[in-house]
DNA sequence: GTGAAAGCGCTAACAG
DNA sequence: CTGTTAGCGCTTTCAC
């Protein structure tokens, strides 16, 4: 009736420990692990085998010390909260754990400064961190990059390798199924001007308008939240547009919550069209028309150049990995009414 | 025009480093650092004067070796995307952050397998880990918390502390809400079976139901997603209840839409009440009534309780530590219809 | 109060 | 192919 578990062993077995087990060296235990290869077949094998009865799992933080492994990559969010991000995550998840990475999240709360200093605490311990809606500058950014192998997410900054969405074409689309629904003109509620993705799409519908023939209003900065977009409203009524297209969909919810709060009917009276499509765009009433990024494949469009360029690649900066948008149309849409749309009388 | 960073000194200074500079040993540096008040005041001054001049910082990676403190938490996530857990993660993310740890997400993509695995990566690095809506066994837990200190979220496992939001409570004053409002019966639409929660909110339902008269059904299992509730739609309407109360929110919104889909009106003809307040409750139309169980709190509470137990602090594992839960009236809820809400005819 | 020395568990030359 | 030997940067006895 011995202790199966004798509590003076406590801690989990070494390198050491399996090497004895196996009579070879520990350099050959390490070897039959990161470099099988090196090592004689049968006895990599019997090293492997002995190490599984003894439980040996190696221990990553020992690893990381010598050769700065430590298979984990950070992932910063500019607002966790924000179901925007859910997908992102997930996708740069996934990408991360079929690498063998870890992730670490860091929430930014939407702020520069707790931004900064929370990446600064995790930094030591990554390989690799993607920002997503980073609020650091872009020399803040190029700062970090050279600290460690960086990608950006729906941002450009120079000198780092970034993912995108097409927002141009996003945009391109949105503006056509309003065209083709009838409208003449268009207002577009804008988000933070601070924010790189704001300008991007402000100037991709004014190239698409162009080319529409659409009459093109802008109203703004507002805060990309639903209150913001109840404010909005506001703005929007006064322009008397048949059509609107929000910087994001909290705006664009927000603002059609504000124009029935007001007597205005979407999409009879003005029609709305969101940008992200998070979750809650279809489940507000009318369903909201959005364009929507592919939020996953960027998520593992990240990490995986991470990936790649922790591998030896060399990063890709002189032009972002742009991904597809597609519209998808929901009930916020539809023609104007006779005598909207023409802009103010 | 000498190079002021010459290529030959990249590496970030180390406590060897600084102990030159300030000449004196590296055991005191470490002191100065670790130990303040072990080593003469003017000198730990002088030596934190330096570090800060030559940009000393102490390389988690390198102390965690020796000592085993990582300064990082784990948290996982049942799923990542859903927006449940935003809150909560922002809460733990902050009480770690006070702390001056570092959280390291975990998603378990609502699968068993996946959560062990993810969790078998990160355990390693982290000190201590919170569990929010994991979908291991009671014996899986127990298993990882022999590992690390570990707290549970909105769940009891013996021997392991957890944070739970007081379902009963919340079941309670959801209930007398419903019969205030004159309701005689209640259909209760069940989340997954193996649900920790699911089954604590029937059984509070139970005892809250039989208090106030009311009478009760129950449908289920169905998925706790917003499909799943438009499934339970069908369900409901064979029962002809006047008010229902669904797991979670997601399935109380697809009931809705269902429910509306089918010419029932809510809340005319059913009254629907949900659970978890979760971002989107409030963007349905009309806004969904529910419980809201304080999800920031809970986060903190987590994280707090796993500190202060790595801080040397006896775990609490008797009984959870319960937080209150409020009901959020919105516009799900109303009095009967007239021959409603008695069973069937 | 401070210095010296011995590791933490693993990797990476370097010999053999 | 395998064993030996130094460390990675920090902490921690143990002496002085």
């Amino acid at each position: 009736m011995a202790d199966p578990d004798p509590p003076e062993r406590r801690h989990p077995p070494t390198i050491y420990d399996v090497a004895r087990a196996a009579g070879v060296a520990p350099s050959t235990v390490s070897r039959a692990f990161s470099r099988p290869g090196r090592v004689n077949a049968e006895t990599a094998e019997r090293i492997r085998r002995i190490a599984a009865e003894l439980g040996y799992r190696t221990n990553p933080l020992a690893r990381a010390l010598p050769t700065g492994r430590t298979s984990m990559l950070a992932c910063v969010i500019a607002d966790i909260t924000n179901p925007f991000y859910g997908e992102i995550i997930r996708g740069a998840e996934s990408a991360a754990a079929e690498a063998g990475y870890v992730l670490l999240l860091v929430d930014a709360q939407e702020s520069d400064r707790q931004e900064r200093e929370a990446l600064d605490r995790a930094l030591p311990a990554v390989e690799g961190v993607v920002l997503t809606g980073s609020r650091m500058s872009d020399s803040a950014i190029r700062m970090t990059a050279k600290q460690r192998p960086t990608v950006v997410l729906n941002r450009e900054v120079a000198d780092v390798p970034s993912v995108v969405s097409d927002n141009a074409q996003g945009m391109r689309m949105a503006a056509r199924h309003l065209a083709d629904l009838g409208h003449r003109a268009v207002t577009y509620v804008a988000g933070p001007e601070a924010s790189w993705a704001d300008g991007m799409r402000w100037r991709s519908l004014r190239e698409a308008a162009a080319e529409l023939g659409l009459r093109l209003n802008r109203i703004g900065p507002y805060p990309p939240t639903i209150p913001g977009g109840t404010l909005a409203a506001e703005g929007v009524g006064r322009q008397g547009a048949s059509a609107v297209i929000a910087y994001n969909d909290q705006l664009a919810i927000g603002l059609m919550r504000g124009l029935q709060a007001a007597g205005v009917r979407v999409p009879e009276d003005v029609s709305v069209v969101g940008f992200d499509n998070i979750f809650g765009a279809e489940l507000v009433t009318p369903g909201l028309t959005t364009v929507a990024a592919p939020l996953r494949a960027q998520g593992r469009a990240a990490v995986r150049g991470l990936i790649s360029v922790l591998g030896g690649a060399r990063p890709r900066t002189a032009q972002a990995v742009v991904l597809p948008a597609r519209l998808v149309v929901r009930a916020s849409t539809g023609g104007p009414a006779p005598g909207r749309g023409h802009g103010r009388p």
